[in-house]
DNA sequence: TATCAATTATCAGAAATTGAGATGCAAATG
DNA sequence: CATTTGCATCTCAATTTCTGATAATTGATA
């Protein structure tokens, strides 16, 4: 084992369906001896990314929620987006989701969510789920606003499209980009209905979308257009603030390099 | 550099201050070749740890907003305390946040945060920031809970207090232990009043509080009463949520070891 | 096409990691 | 109170990985 992986690879046991293992149950997932992974867990508990719990289990630890808010601190998007979302998922008289994903390298995520009080209906649109690249409204908004080199980069590191598919999915992303607007009817959960719209910013880097999900069964054609105009001004908003902040951040002393290739993907 | 250092020394220069750098700045910052550099980034690039970004710059990745999901939805405290912050604090008349901190390791976290609409009063308390072990009722209400062996390997650690001032703490500890509350006045934002009370689960290894944190200006005698009243009855409902799940994880198929000894501070 | 900065590859010496087993430690047990 | 038990750390030699200087490559731009 080596790099980074011998760390990860003990973080990725810790998922949504099993939050807490022991060392003899991390040694028999894992193939390594106990000793390696007791050495391990003590750097990553010293350091936050675990915490050692009773019976002699572990957790995650505090240093996620500690990054997750140096990030939210410091990321134009989120910056920008957080305070839109609530009055946008306000201003829906039905039951509805309101999400900002981004797109990270090869992975689109939820950034932030937010939804209108009372009935929640159940999506799996949530802050911190890595999105299907090439289902969902969310994802295609930002997909269609992607430079078309970085996009088949994307599509074959994705790997799930077949040469049809492909050439089916750019031709929806033309119409995407001719409309200005995703709609996706229950690609992601069944029985909801997604409307995105791309937010970007070129000089940040940022490639994302804005989305309103709702159920089919509330959604009238007076609702649909009422929630295409909220996101059309709302992304307007964001787009607006997210350039203010990259002038500001361009004026302060931390001078940004000059060039503009990168290869990382 | 060895171990998991190696990773963290360049994760914990992205602050909430800087959050963006460039390969070479690293190299300044930690001493470091760029070689080597140039090989970590790209792991936690890969990893979603970093983000590769315009300008040749790097910032914290989409890791971080996974794994703190993972987290939310598994953690019982988060789980259980999370539903009820915003009904605490929309009981209270007078602009508030309500704030929930964890005791992970030697560090206490605010796991999660809401505020009562309309006009922020400036706090600092906030999810993901890490609290002062001894300043703050958020704070003193967990270690007035945390048993005296640990209380004083905790402080040991913290270091802050010569042996007076270890005794004095002790004294108010003993004092809150009494009152089975704790309120602090601008010991950790100037203007600000913090109240709160313990929330554990000793099953769980869970030792938390609950707070509410107003503006001193703000603040009436009557208020002082029906803040406390919500806070022990809140914190009441936490707890009870919390021993629900705790009792639903050992009934569940992964059954947990019999031991009750634990080494790791 | 040439240029230039960013990034990756190469490689040998230096350093860290691994796993088996011994040891330490504290709580539980008789 | 001595003993047992289970968790956690320590030791050490064989093995693997990491480091940094330098060379090669890539991709955007002029």
């Amino acid at each position: 084992m080596s790099g980074i992986t011998r760390y990860t690879r003990i973080l990725d046991l810790f998922t949504e369906d099993q939050g807490i293992w022991t060392i003899m149950q991390m040694s028999e997932a894992l193939g390594t001896s106990t000793s390696t992974l007791y050495r391990l867990v003590r750097e990553m508990v010293d350091t936050g990314f675990l915490e050692s719990t009773v019976d002699a289990q572990f957790r995650l630890g505090p240093a996620f929620v500690n990054y997750d808010r140096r990030m939210r601190m410091t990321d134009p998007l989120i910056q920008s987006g957080t305070k839109f979302l609530q009055p946008l998922v306000g201003h829906v008289d039905i039951p509805a989701t309101a999400i900002l994903a981004r797109l990270f390298g090869n992975t689109v995520m939820c950034v932030d969510d937010s939804r209108n009080a009372s009935p929640r209906i159940n999506t799996s649109f949530e802050r911190g789920k890595p999105m299907p690249l090439t289902r969902g409204a969310t994802s295609q908004a930002i997909m269609a606003s992607v430079e078309s080199r970085r996009l088949k980069r994307l599509l074959d590191a994705e790997g799930s499209l077949d040469a049809a598919a492909r050439k089916a999915f750019s031709k929806k992303l033309g119409q995407l980009r001719r409309d200005g607007y995703a709609i996706a009817f229950g690609e992601v959960d069944k029985g909801a209905v997604g409307f995105a719209v791309p937010v970007s910013n070129r000089g940040l880097g940022i490639e994302a979308s804005l989305s309103v999900i709702v159920a089919e069964r509330d959604l009238t054609e007076q609702h649909r257009g009422r929630i295409l105009a909220l996101l059309a001004t709302h992304a307007n908003l964001i787009e607006t603030f997210m350039e203010d902040v990259r002038v500001e951040m361009s004026n302060g002393l931390t001078a940004p390099q000059q060039s503009k290739t990168t290869k990382f993907s």
